[in-house]
This record gives structure tokens, sequence and C-alpha cells, in this order.
DNA sequence: CATGAATGAGTCTTCATTCAT
DNA sequence: TATGAATGAAGACTCATTCAT
């Protein structure tokens, strides 16, 4: 049977904030660190790491340009940490959207699907991952957000590894293959067009794994 | 019968330069325009439009600063027309790559391979083009750019189109998958190590083909 | 008969509280003022006052920067407490050297001996006062250290004083002259090489004594 | 005999500039490195390397802070530049000073009392020169500032080494001592009171000469 | 007394671009 | 056409200091 309608909840960003009381807390300022983020998070989305200025940020936060490095002592470093919050919420979507009991295929139909829904549903964390995958930035940041992706791959990697394939197909290539398509969404789909998210996510599955040649 | 080894001369760039009317620019300046759209494209794909300033593509030139301006009339047009050449460049080797009177299947191999072959050949051109397709810039430039990407992947939707596919297969999703597995490679692919180019193009192209699942 | 081998001990910093009037201020505050006042000696000397920031003090305490300013009330009241307490320590080590009762030279050169002296056992000491010599603060400030320089001086002018020197030979000038050539050891002697600390500062005593042209 | 009220003319600085026909070019703007290494040396050394910013440099030009860079690649590149020129500077009049036919000790005497010329007619190059001497910078910088120094000091090592001193001096050790009596009275000697530079120069050096004790 | 957070002016530096010569 | 110089806004980041809690 194939992924029904995608009936768990999703998974929105808590960018690090305590749980915080809401009744007692009400002007809900509090957490400046989770506004930055927040605001970062929009910002490096549209116009990217080097299109974005720490004044820019600043400015659509209200907070003065100085007061941010109190609570990241750099852009980089507060890139940083919105790439892990990115990858981070996808991530948790992903999870969520798999049902453990499920055989394999179909948990990789769920993956997919949940990977595209997050155009849809909170597409300036996609704009982020997918937007610096292709940039080699220097040593210290560089590697983490490669560390960042490998732990969201982990869980493709997962279920393909247990997928039923003809023996002579290189799982590791296979994998790639995949998410590429999946990643290159990020180009063309259009999650509020003819076709949803979910129903994407299973036809992009079914080409790699049945006959598409006449 | 799979593509054979890639027998066509692969097209290295000429820089774009219109046709140029001999006749009259007769004084030295024949190569100004090219060698600066040379430092640049090196420049750009080493380290992006943003990462790149004018005064860094002249330096590595030799000329000045100042008299980029009367070549390029801003930072937008050079990096155009250093993008429409990285798409002419692999275009034009990926048209090359192709026999004309091959069947449908087989062109398509030869079409991933060279794509893929790039990658080792011209990795300049290949950054530019991948690294860009990313950050959506505002209008003027953008729009120019998804016009040089139209025009590459119109190699790719002609062959598709002839394609004999089940009927129930949606041509445009099937070439975007394929889109989207060529392109991701420039995150994975190395040319340089086990498996070559012209092999991986072949078993892509072939993971859209046939039924991977056992 | 020269100096012996600076037999008396020298004094260590009690980072200059005043005598504290342990009935009142009972509570846990006696180390607190202490403890900046180390670390600020210890980055005032080795960054000297424009290269230090009162965060770097902080940090190298564990104080956070904001209580810094319980104890002090701006950057320039800690600088010149740092100042005073330096001034303090080298004067009570040359003071403590000199023995009362010796001669006059005896005892000059028991002074120039310890002056060198600090060099090798405190040198963060001599390193604000030497640092700051040079570098004209503005007025509140700037006097308040010449001060501190000038409670220095005094061990030495009243041991000049008493010195039989031939008639003709200005005293002040003569001290200033000894007082530059100690001073200057800062930048090139080094104690720890082949002449110790005593035997510099008797040798340079003994220029100014003696004969030196053939 | 000893040095004559000092004959030789005295050397300005020229800060770099080429010749330049000022019949031409009245309003001697033109060759605006030489105004902002002005304006540079001024600024320096009234409030030192730290507390000197580029925008004040700038100020007391006219010219705007960004064209600074221009003519210095960095703040340290252009203290550098002044740091070098004062050492020029001072150096030159030192030179200018000595009568290479004299004996040693006039000679000695001639460089000396240039010396301390220097600070009646050019105090700015001595504040830079000796201000920085006792704040050691890091290495790039600071090596080349060590070596101007000891360019300048060359002449007085040449003149000490064929001055005929006891048996048992050792020549670095009296040469800094000499050095140090000079350097120090950049603290407290003025020029324009009752005693001049030149007689001061002979006096210091007299010290070192004769015996001074009765 | 101590803290965490914020402030806002200030730091050096880089940039795309222009323009007289 | 090419150049050298200048521009001025913008860049990331730091700092001494303050203040409510």
């Amino acid at each position: 049977m194939t992924a029904s309608k995608n009936p768990r909840p999703r998974i929105k960003s808590r960018v690090g904030r305590p749980p915080s009381n809401d009744l007692i807390n009400a002007p809900a300022d509090q957490d400046r660190r989770g506004v930055i983020l927040d605001a970062a998070i929009r910002r490096f989305a549209e116009t990217g790491f080097d299109g974005t200025s720490m004044r820019d940020i600043a400015a659509s936060t209200g907070i003065l340009t100085g007061s941010l490095y109190y609570h990241f002592k750099s852009k980089e470093e507060l890139f940083c940490a919105v790439h892990e919050e990115s990858i981070r919420v996808i991530s948790a979507n992903v999870v969520a959207a798999i049902d453990p009991g499920a055989n394999p295929w179909t948990r990789l139909e769920q993956a997919a699907s949940a990977y595209l829904q997050n155009l849809a549903d909170h597409s300036a964390f996609v704009s982020i991952v997918i937007g610096e995958t292709h940039r080699r930035r220097p040593a210290p940041l560089g590697e983490r957000l490669i560390q960042h992706r490998d732990s969201f791959e982990k869980h493709f990697t997962e279920i393909v590894e247990s997928l039923p394939l003809v023996t002579d197909v290189d799982r590791n290539i296979w994998r790639l293959a995949l998410l590429g398509m999946l990643a290159w969404t990020y180009v063309w789909f259009d999650p509020n067009a003819r076709i949803p998210a979910d129903e994407m996510g299973r036809r992009l599955v079914a080409m790699l794994r049945e006959k598409t040649s006449a």
C-alpha cells in the first residue's frame, strides 16, 4: 500500500526556544536569540549568505546591529545556526512522516513526499539548505554545513539500505540519484500547482523503481 | 548497445565574442574582452558572484579595474556574459557528443555522459551554472540566466520527446528528474575516481530506463 | 666594595587595596578587586592600554564585564590603579634593596640593581610603567600617571643628592641620564642572559661614576 | 675641538614626493600620498598608533577614508611608512651633523646633539619612533619597525666602535647606555628651555667620557 | 553586588563605479 | 581606449559603558 495523505503532524521551527510559559510572558519578547534566528532564516533564505548583511537582519528585528553579536559571535556562526535549524526542521518532518512499521518502499515514498512538502510549508528552510549546497565555504564553516547535511541524508541512507534492489545496483549511486531528483525540484516544482507534494514524491520514487521504458 | 567512448572532439571556450567585424576593429582590441572573460570565469567559478570583486578579476588579467568598464558596463553584465559563455560551452560539448543518427536512448546516454564529462574538463563552467541556479537574482539579471539555462535544457527536451516511454509517464517530470540527477552530481561525483564520466552518464540514464526493484 | 648579592626579600604585589577595615567589609568582598587588578595587570602588560578591552580583562577573571564597573568606574580608573600598583611594587622592591646604612654609591648600585631585577621578576609591572611613559594621555589620567612616576623617581633623587659628585655636574641631568639608561634596558636587556640584573645595575652606575675614556 | 653650533643644514621630510615642478603645479595638490603621509605623521605622533583612526587621518586631509586605501593598503602599512620616514629624517639629520673628518669623540657629540635637536625641530618624528619602541607589535609590522630602528642605531654603533675606550668596557652596553640617555630625553628635555640641544648632547656624552665622581 | 543583555558610536576595510586625462 | 585616482556607501565586527533585575 502506498503512503496515505501524510496524516502525521508537520514539525515547525521552535528556533531553540525553551518551552516558555506564554501565559505569563505575554509580550513574547523574551528570547531575543529566537527572534534573531527567525529573522536570519528569512533573510538568508531570500538573499543568501553573501547577499544578506548583519544590518539587514538586525533591521528586520528592531535589534541594533551590535546586539546581534551578543547572541552569535559572528555572521558565520549565525548562519551555521540557521542552517542547522533548517536541517533540523526538514529532518524532523521527514522522520515524522515515516511509518517505522511500513515496508521500505513505502517508507521511501513517505520520506520523499515529506521532503517535497517542506517546499510548500517551509520553503525558507529548503532555500537555505539547497542554496548553500553548491557553494564551497572555507574550512571551519564549510565542514559543519556538510555534517548537517549528512545528518539529514542519513535518514534516506538507512531506508535505501533495506530496499530490495536488483543485485547489481550500487546503492550509493542509487541514493544520490534520488536525492538529486528531489533536490532539483527546488528549481522547478510548484507544490501549489496541479500535483501535490506527496503525489510528486511517490511518482519520483516510482521512476527509479519501475521500468519506464516501453 | 550503449554509447561508444565519446569519440567526438570536445568544445573549448572561444569566450563568446560576437562574430567581430575585424575590418572595423582592427587594432589590438581582439583579445581584451576575451582575456577578461577568461579571468572572470575562473574567479566566479572559484568564489562565486558575491565573493568575487571586480578588482580580483582585473588583478588576474593585468588590466586595471577601471578598464573593465569599457568592455562590460557592470559586474552583472560581466557575470551574465560569463554565464552565457559557460552555458554555450557545455551545450556545445553535449551537442557534439550526440550522434544524430543514433536511436533516442543512445543519444540520451551520449548527452548525459557529455554533461558529466564537463565536470572533469571544464568544472569552472559547471560551477558557474550550477552554483547560481539556486540563487534567485533580481529581475533583469535573473531572467537572462533562466533563458540561458533553458537554451541548454532544450537539447535534453528534444531527445526525451522522442524516447519510447510507457504511456503514463509525464515526459516533463521525467526530463526534470533526469536533469536533477545529473545536476546533483556536481555535489558528489568525482570524475577522476573509480567510475569515469561516460559510464556514470550511462548508469544514471539506465536507472530511469530499467526496473531497479527486485 | 660593591653591593652584595641582593640579600633582601623582594616585594610582591598585594594588589594595592587600601588597608581595608575588615570589620565593616566583612562579606566575601575581599578578593574581587584584587582578582580584577591582577588580571588587568597581566592584560595591560601584554597588549597595552588601547589593545586591551574590558571584556578581555573580565574574561580572564571569570567575572562578567558589567561587574567590573562596580569595582572601577571606568577603564581609565582601572588602568590608573594598575599603574599605581605597578609603581608601588617596583618602588617597594627598590626601597627594600637599599641598605640605609651604606654609603651613597653603594645605595645607588643597590637601587639600580633592584630596578633591573624587576625586569626579571615582575616584567608585567615594568611593561605597564615603561610602555605608558611615552604616550601622553589627556589631562585627568595623564597627570596622575606622572605623579606615580614622580613618587618612584624620588627614591633616586634622594640618593643622587647625597652623592659626592664633581662640583660642576648638574645633579638633575645626572639623575635623568641614569634613569634613561635604566629605563632603556627594557628595550634590550635580557636578565636571563649572560649578565645578571644586579651586575648590570652596578656596571651602569659605574659608567657614570668612572672615566671610561682611555 | 668640540663640535661647533651645528653648522650643517637640517633635513626636512620630503615624504617620498618626486621633485614636482612647483611652477606648473601651483595648487600643490598632486601627490596625495605625500599629503596623507604628512597628516598621518602628525596624528600618529599625537595620539599613537592605536589612538589614531583612519578616519582621523582622512579628516585632516580632506580625503575620504576609503581613498586612503588606494595609497596604503592598510593602517599598518601606512604606519610603517610613517615610521620609516621618521627614522629616515632623524637619521639624515644625524648623519648631516657629523663631520667625517673629525675625531670619534667629536663625531659622537655631533651625533648626540643632532639627535636631541630633532626634538626641537621634528618632535613628531621622535614621538613616533620613541612612542612605539616600547610596544611590541605582532610579527609582520613589529619586525619591520625593528629593522628601521637598527638602520638608525647603526650610525652610533660605527662611531662607538672607533672610540678610544678603556679596554674592559663592553662597547655594546656602552652604546646602549648612551642611546638610553638620549632616548629618555624625550620624557624630560625641553630644547627651548635654558640649555640648547647641542649643548645638552655634548653634556650627556661627556658624562660617559669623564669621571663624574669627586 | 552580580548578571545578562543591550546600546550606539566607532573600528578597519572593501566594493562597484565613475571620470578627467 | 586605457589609466590612476577618487568616491561614498556599505561591510563585519568591537568597544566602553549602562541598567533593570
